[in-house]
DNA sequence: GACGCGACTGATCGCGGTAACATTCCTGTA
DNA sequence: TACAGGAATGTTACCGCGATCAGTCGCGTC
């Protein structure tokens, strides 16, 4: 409460407390011997003077710093906040720390925020994606750290890595709907150079689609705006531009939503006359009309063992640094046979 | 490139580009006067090594962190991201980083995370609401920073506050629902002693329709699931419950988009038999069939606002610290004269 | 009574940088 | 030619804390 203006030190509690400053800092942090009268002592004059331990000045005399990085594209759309809850459970448990930066799916700022991030020496990494600037992946390695890379498991690692096949869950998404026996099929995604993920399910995708000398009839992209809204007018654009076509295939739930909406309003039989499909699970489906057709993308568990890793390399354990999550399909009311 | 372990320093740099460490410092600084041909060698040794500068002791030798902690009680829903763009935005033009922390909407928790975001010597914190523990506040004034509280302007800031009214924006879209001539007024919301802007909204809300000598004839309130869902349920419930209700307010647009969605699909007349409004404009409520009445909470507003108070404050430059933020309302398809 | 031992406490050093001041060197000018 | 003055660089002293090691004290043991 009494506070001038120049931050406490441990020293300002020591002399409050008529103790030396080691014996502060071992009160304070739990560590060591101290009698119990020197520690109430201490602990009190810390409470009174509203002593805050100063974590630079620590975590540069111990070389320790229990921060982890983490590192995705966005926060705006439901799938990274999920995975960051998941990460955050997990490290509650330990001393760990998240900290989190968002790169907007640019490489060259996720190359900075990197570069920003290391600079605070974390005790580990878990960056979204396999795909970074040459620099970026030259720093992680340098780092000397524990890396994670989250997400995507089509590609090679720097060191850990933990996420689910897209190109894979696009090609079982395909084969399903060629089973559910959809022949004129459409694609609407993202613009794809910045979504690396976006891109390798529309490639299982399609490479699925062609086995079967299937091709896409149609294909829409878009950035920005709120999703659902976009889903709505591409599926309009799309129904226009093609009518026969019988199913559509979103890059996310989002999207799949606002098309959802928009055929149901139209009085579209769904999945009769067109069927739908997203990706994702997100939560926001349940409250849909329909369930739409999706793949579950087991983003908490990806926190949740990305952070798993993390947490044991920091220790020392050996962990297994490749995991790859098998998604599960939905498929709702908008994907059936016909 | 040519790394071993343990992690480098000016030192490094020093001894490879044949300079003082003070010199590197300079350089990687751009502070001070350096040739030339020394940046230029200083520059190349520091890339070559992969060497990358060390915060934590360039913070405690400074005695600057260019840290803006901002504490918020979620991610998951779509307004504190929001609220995080318009900070990111501005603070990208200076030199200040916003490190952002979760509260859960829990009052000890945000205390802990208070506690340690302070111990990294942050120039500045934006915090949301205006309801803090007492030594959350004990805490914040202690520390001598600048300190924003954003969200919500109905209370005593700790310093500097940028936000709407709560209580008034429940006032008026009370009064607009009174207006266009409904009676039989429901509310639906979140569990409220965990979030104090809905409780204070429900309570201008309630203010103005008792003077009106009407009283709301049903209402629910939920915790947890998928709003959309969650919207779904209680608006079923209440009008099971309460058949001639004629007017739902939902706390939120995502509570709100799942009633209207329900709603619709009963084929229900809305606004004409019932009349929904929600809070928040998020941009979510584009891709709905109808556009649900609600008022925008101007978090992208009260995200640069803030930010830019603490921008200013970090530079000495004094500046207004008390913004209320004017909500606009929104009559979308939903709230009608009948 | 000397000794060992464990519980507790304190002194010193250095983590990797930066601020502030000191030094060197070069140039133009009186 | 001597010297002022600025540009370029180096030296020194910390920043606030924790690791390490060095005491101090009380007590039981032989």
């Amino acid at each position: 409460m009494t506070q001038k203006n120049r931050s406490l030190t441990l020293r300002d509690v020591s002399e409050a407390s008529g103790v030396s400053e080691m014996t502060v800092s071992r009160v304070l942090r739990n560590r060591g011997d101290v009698s119990a009268t020197t520690r109430d002592k201490v602990l009190m004059a810390a409470k009174e003077l509203g002593y805050v331990p100063n974590k630079i000045a620590g975590a540069l005399a111990s070389q320790r710093v229990n921060l982890v990085a983490v590192i995705i594209p966005s926060l705006s759309n439901m799938v990274f906040p999920e995975v960051l809850s998941g990460i955050s459970q997990v490290l509650e448990d330990t001393e760990l720390q998240p900290v989190v930066g968002v790169t907007d799916y640019l490489p060259e700022k996720e190359e900075k925020v990197l570069y920003e991030m290391l600079s605070w020496r974390p005790s580990g990494v878990i960056i979204a994606g396999l795909e970074h600037t040459e620099a970026a992946r030259t720093m992680l390695q340098a780092s000397g750290i524990p890396v994670v890379e989250i997400m995507d498991t089509d590609g090679d690692p720097v060191d850990a890595m933990v996420g689910i096949s897209h190109r894979r869950a696009g090609r079982e998404m395909a084969a399903e709907i060629l089973k559910a026996g959809y022949r004129k099929i459409a694609f609407l995604g993202t613009k794809m150079p910045l979504d690396h993920r976006a891109r390798k399910r529309f490639e299982g995708f399609t490479e699925v689609l062609a086995k079967s000398g299937v091709e896409v009839v149609d294909r829409e992209f878009y950035s920005g705006g709120s999703a659902l809204a976009k889903g709505r007018e591409m599926t309009e654009a799309v129904l226009e531009r093609s009518p026969d076509v019988d199913f559509i295939y979103y890059s996310n739930d989002m999207i799949g939503a606002g098309g959802l909406l928009y055929l149901l309003e139209k009085g579209i039989d769904v999945p009769g006359q067109i069927g739908l499909a997203g990706f994702n699970g997100v939560e926001l489906l349940q409250g849909l009309p329909r369930q739409l057709a999706t793949m579950d993308a087991c983003r908490r568990e990806i926190g949740t063992k990305a952070a798993e890793i993390i947490a044991a390399r920091v220790n020392d354990v050996e962990k297994d640094g490749q995991i790859t999550l098998a998604p599960t399909i939905s498929f709702g009311d908008t994907l059936r046979d016909r």
